[in-house]
DNA sequence: AATGAATGAGTGTTCATTCAT
DNA sequence: GATGAATGAACACTCATTCAT
């Protein structure tokens, strides 16, 4: 063994290669795995290419996660935990207005979130959602209640300090996150094209974004909404 | 097509069910390879399903379509073909303000789009694009660059009516767009759960989104906006 | 095609080559698999090796049978089906005595499955039984129940006769199967192997086997057997 | 072995347990392969569970034995040595009839071997010759010709002894041995599947089987044998 | 044109065996 | 010696595609 026999077994850290590498390995594992299913898709993924993306064979994988589809939800599970917990801390003390607070939020998302392999997680839970039906409630769970949660708490704090007028929260949150969530999935479909087109900038968009949705739901409202004139079916 | 133009399509009665059924097909499979693939993903669904949906065998199927690859890129080519061409008509001779206009176009685009099966290739595109690099360019062609330009052209005519403060133009068209989407994709993930969620009512949402948007880039900017605070990266 | 055109549908038989191979497959591959299944231990044999054997492609053999254990439930429900029908016929009408009944029925077991591939049936049945739990009821209903019932029957008609002592039918029934039995694994054990060994003759040692059988359950008893001596537990 | 000569086994005192278990191991690791074997076939036996149930691990048994097949080698060479030896001192110095004597040979046998674990070494013996041809000699060799020879020689003293009538030795060892290798096998199928079927009592079995045999093979033979009258190929 | 039986390359998973610790 | 993490060959099963009918 590699570990000192002058100093106690306490403290002495790791222990063995061997040790140290077992450790990381689920780690190392859900990684490759969502980098792969992100790019390529759950089905189209190979589960040997997960195991070579690790740096470990086929059968080590199988050490570790029973099944490919059990190393799918383990990716879910450990990418969709820490989605919400952060914007909760900023919201809690914040001393600002509406606007200021949304897009610390917004940036602060984009920027543990969005703009890292995590933000793959929405592709692969919106492809697979249909064929995983646990990742129904789970993602309804862990992610849209509490994220909705969060930023009904935040609108509806602007309209008691007559910040906002009484917009309808449901829909005006789903207006702040909708947009969020696409930025998400561009990065991970036409983003990677590398096509010769205009890009949004994403602080910048999320700065225009909240701009414009905090201006348009600002007291008072500006003019009178006149209805729609389409004719349609009213489901 | 093999119709015979001697014969209009008028008056030609009966013409055996064959006859229609025959010149039907591409159509059909179409349509069914279309629901599957949303359903399921395009690598997940198996090519005598389609054909099966379609009511015909699956040799058939290969009459019409060499290979599984080639039936997904004739559903892509299917239905991103009819996105964006009505909006055009709707624009060209509008007559009322930028809210009017905006709300016009998306309730629509819902009926005629989201609102059907077709929506469902938003969901696809998204997940096949890295798999099938042809389609970005072929959605950049056929639905981005028309649909940027189409609201482009709008925004841009409210500013000129002097009804729009000067925004950022392409960045407000993907506020516009981008929660159009999101309703699309999840009309394809989470809707077909049917969990015990309050779910968005596309309508009433469409006009919150607009009236928010537009409100938010009127003449003029309410407020002064503060920069951001958040330190961060300026990729 | 093959089927000539002179002659109406009526009566044409089987039609197309195509046709009729796919109405022996099911038989074919089980032949093919119940050889392997004998020969080499179920486990042992690859599903592959089964459909070469019967001459088709692996996926054809999954075309008629959902699983490898499916192709094993159907080669023993194939082959225990016919084990015991014809006994009872040959026991229903039978004159003579019992000697000449149990050669008979003997006899004509070894030829009909002993000396046929159906034999190897018994060893897999032994092998697997204990993998496979719905085959023990299988077993019991379909084959130990009515072969038990048959050999009961012979023996009692033989007693009721007064040309056999009232022996213990149960043990006696098990004495005259069990040889029987051993003769078929025999065939698919150390048979194959060539070994340089003096081998039974089936026939010869069926006629002694009836031979002594009833002679030694003939009455009278000709001695009063002595109690064994050995001390054992008498659970 | 590495077991030391200078000290002999007897007062050796505690012998540090993990020397004890060390020089066991071999030994537990056969008991536990043929336990799994015998329960679930060779091929289906994992080398990591005879490990396991041994007590040791995975490792540890490719100490012992270079390979699974090795071990198997290991197993039936160990299970069949036992089998036959203690019959010849029976025999040896017997006084009484034959079936006596076969009684008490059968009765030993069954307690010492078929009532043990070692008696599942019939069912690998059987099912394994196929795909372990060495298997063959070796079981010719150490079991089938002793025991051939062990219950000529019985019945050869009972014919000599004027006790039995001169009848066909090498059938009639057979139908000995047949019955009770099937006990054998039964106890390993069957047996363990409880099913509500009635049981055969292996020693009261014995006592009928070897009544049987003895007396019909007893002098003078009770009736003239008339022939099968079956036709069939005499191969 | 339409069928569906047949194919075989491809993939998820297992497990005997090795070897660094 | 003992361990158990790691390997990769092997195998059950799938499914896109072909083609005789």
């Amino acid at each position: 063994m590699k570990k000192s026999a002058a100093f106690p077994a306490v403290a002495t850290g790791p222990a063995s290669t061997r040790r140290r590498r077992k450790e990381a390995r689920p780690q190392e594992l859900l990684v490759a795995a969502l980098d792969l299913f992100v790019e390529r898709g759950f089905k189209a993924t190979r589960s040997e290419d997960v195991a070579a993306r690790a740096g470990v064979s086929k059968g080590t994988l199988y050490l570790y996660y029973p099944s490919k589809e059990e190393l799918l939800k383990a990716v879910v599970r450990e990418n969709l935990g820490a989605l919400i917990n952060e914007g909760t801390d900023i919201v809690g003390g914040f001393e600002g207005d509406t606007r200021e607070l949304l897009a610390l939020l917004m940036h602060t998302w984009w920027e543990r979130i969005g703009n890292t392999p995590a933000s793959g997680i929405f592709k692969v839970i919106l492809t697979e959602m249909g064929n995983f039906p646990d990742f129904a409630a789970f993602y309804m769970d862990e992610v849209i209640s509490p994220g909705r949660a969060l930023f009904t708490r935040v609108l509806q704090r602007g309209i008691d300090a007559g910040e906002l007028r009484p917009v309808n929260l449901f829909e005006t949150v789903h207006l702040l996150i909708f947009p969020m969530l696409m930025m998400c999935l561009h990065r991970h479909s036409l983003g990677p094209c590398h096509l010769p087109m205009r890009e949004l900038d994403p602080h910048s968009f999320i700065d225009t974004h909240v701009d414009i949705v905090v201006n348009g739901a600002r007291q008072p409202a500006p003019v009178a909404a006149t209805k729609r004139t389409l004719n349609r079916k009213t489901a």
